[in-house]
DNA sequence: CCAGATTATACTCATTATGAGAATAATTGG
DNA sequence: CCAATTATTCTCATAATGAGTATAATCTGG
């Protein structure tokens, strides 16, 4: 056998025993939605066993098994190595290996325990839908700068400033929907989440509105979110979250919900169209109110013709 | 404990050994380069142990120990679960992590074995800087109509045509870049690398240009290469790869190495200097012929000023 | 059946980004 | 000084983007 399975001198080399956790996402009225087990703080999730044929189907049958739910769209997110294990007899790894995945939220007839929730109950601050949420001024800003103060001088204060200003867009900046991750992972560094200060005796200032989960779910969930708020914008996932017929302005919503931000509508439609990524139906809705609007159903064709891109977000101020 | 660690009634959680590869890549005179060992035919790699602080740590000690070489820039490519090893006593899984690596190729003082090599020497077809290969129209494009055929009728040999001609740019289509592993998948597929056909008794067509490696490390290498070009149009990564001080068209091959494309030099100059991604040293190369160019350095500071893209990559006819 | 109200869809326009090429500048080697 | 060579700066046409306005097709209440 080559060099690659050999092993070193000195190290032990280490069974694991090996985690999968989903992400699994669909828009529902309640807005950007996340499938949950355990009273809603924990994401589906199970060992990888044997009887798996592979990893994607061992997350499968986790989350079919806890939720009832069957997946379509699913990809890798990332894989991390949980800090030993203490309490145990022998000193054991854990790899945890988190997916996306992506669904409509139908056809539940499962098993207890799961739920929907929208993913603005874990990340309030995440939803600009209606401009800024009055939190983050009110709250996160001045949380954020006694933590930077903390920092008592000055190469470090400043750094941490400027972080939460590039990633909470204060100071007049940009709001960045992608920095999903960065802005939890700056929350957690200020111990401003509950999660940040679990096992340690370190005191935790009072908790920050927003529910949180256990292990490090909620950190998995952002790195989903900003997976997904990133892929949209090259690649048209959305649709994967769409019912086989839809309005522009469905299709709009989604990917506000998803985004977090608002999109213009004219142009919204400009770029869905110069792409080709829908067809006509014939057929309109008899919806209530307003001109009808025409139905819509997503090119398939299109995956096979070229590389197609996503939408790239044409915003609307507030 | 929560829902996340119970066991299913049925399944035998197994534990799985896991190793860890890394494509560490550099740019030197010979082009885009990747570190090897084993005669240039493997990956760095090694089992993740116990005595290792995280993945990244066990990572970075495998490739010093096989390559004597230090890396800097690191992140995560893809896990995957190798099928069950047969031949063993008991069945056992492998998870394999994988990583990219960008560093500069000096610094070797390591043992042997270690090699860079230039990574269009496992991928001819990737290297478009001087026009399209000859090898891709005289050898791929007919071997690959063979497979198309060998599908018989209409649904499928239609789908395997179009799905090479997006990949490699036939029918007067755009050579897109990016789609590298596509590329490897369906010559793969096509049973047109040696690899494809190792295990089985499948008859082996004759062999394409270009080196293999054991095992999946190629379709690694494929991924990582992926992701790399992928990367620096969104992400200043070029410059981990780059020396500290350095003239525009040093940058500029630097980008054309790994893209395997040429750029339009006033127009890449253009997007770095508007992004401000670099300084002026003060200082002019002293080469030999021509007028001498400014030497620039790396601008570290935009990382902490805002969110920074790559370079849009301005491309040149031929 | 008409006047709003309401939503959908189609245009227009200014600004910016992008792709391409030409022009100018600073060297070196005769 | 001239030709060759590389660096650097400009210009220009075209495409993409952000923003706003105009028109179309409904429904509701009078």
């Amino acid at each position: 056998m080559p060099a690659t399975t050999k092993k070193s001198a000195s190290g032990k080399a280490q069974d694991a025993s090996v985690d999968l956790i989903a992400v699994v996402v669909a828009v529902t009225d309640q807005g950007p939605s996340v499938l949950t087990v355990g009273g809603a703080n924990a994401l589906p999730s199970g060992p990888f066993e044997l009887g798996h044929r592979s990893l994607q189907f061992g997350l499968r049958a986790w989350v079919e098994h806890q939720t009832g739910h069957q997946l379509g769209y699913i990809e890798q997110l990332y894989t991390f190595a949980d800090r030993d294990r203490i309490g145990e007899q022998r000193q054991q790894r854990v790899i945890s290996i988190s997916y996306l995945a992506l669904t409509r939220a139908e056809h539940a007839a499962g098993p207890s325990m799961r739920a929907w929730r929208s993913w603005y109950d874990y990340f309030p601050w995440e939803d600009h839908r209606s401009g800024a949420p009055p939190m983050v001024s009110d709250i996160l800003q001045s949380r954020l700068l006694t933590w930077a103060d903390e920092a008592g001088h000055d190469p470090l204060r400043r750094e941490r400033r400027q972080r939460a200003a590039i990633a909470f867009g204060f100071d007049g900046r940009d709001w960045n929907e992608e920095l999903v991750l960065q802005r939890y992972e700056l929350l957690y560094e200020a111990a401003l989440v509950e999660e940040a200060t679990r096992g340690s005796e370190r005191s935790a200032s009072l908790p920050l509105p927003g529910a949180t989960m256990i292990a490090d779910h909620r950190r998995i969930l952002a790195t989903g979110i900003a997976r997904l708020r990133s892929k949209i914008k090259y690649r048209p996932v959305v649709f994967e979250l769409m019912p086989p017929v839809f309005t522009f302005l469905q299709l709009q919503r989604t990917v506000e919900a998803l985004s977090g931000r608002l999109v213009h509508k004219p142009n919204f439609r400009r770029l869905i169209e110069q792409q080709e990524l829908v067809e006509e139906t014939g057929e309109t809705t008899a919806d209530t109110v307003g001109r009808p609007a025409k139905l819509f159903r997503f090119r398939h064709a299109v995956l096979d013709e070229r590389v197609v891109a996503g939408t790239k977000l044409p915003l609307s101020r507030a």
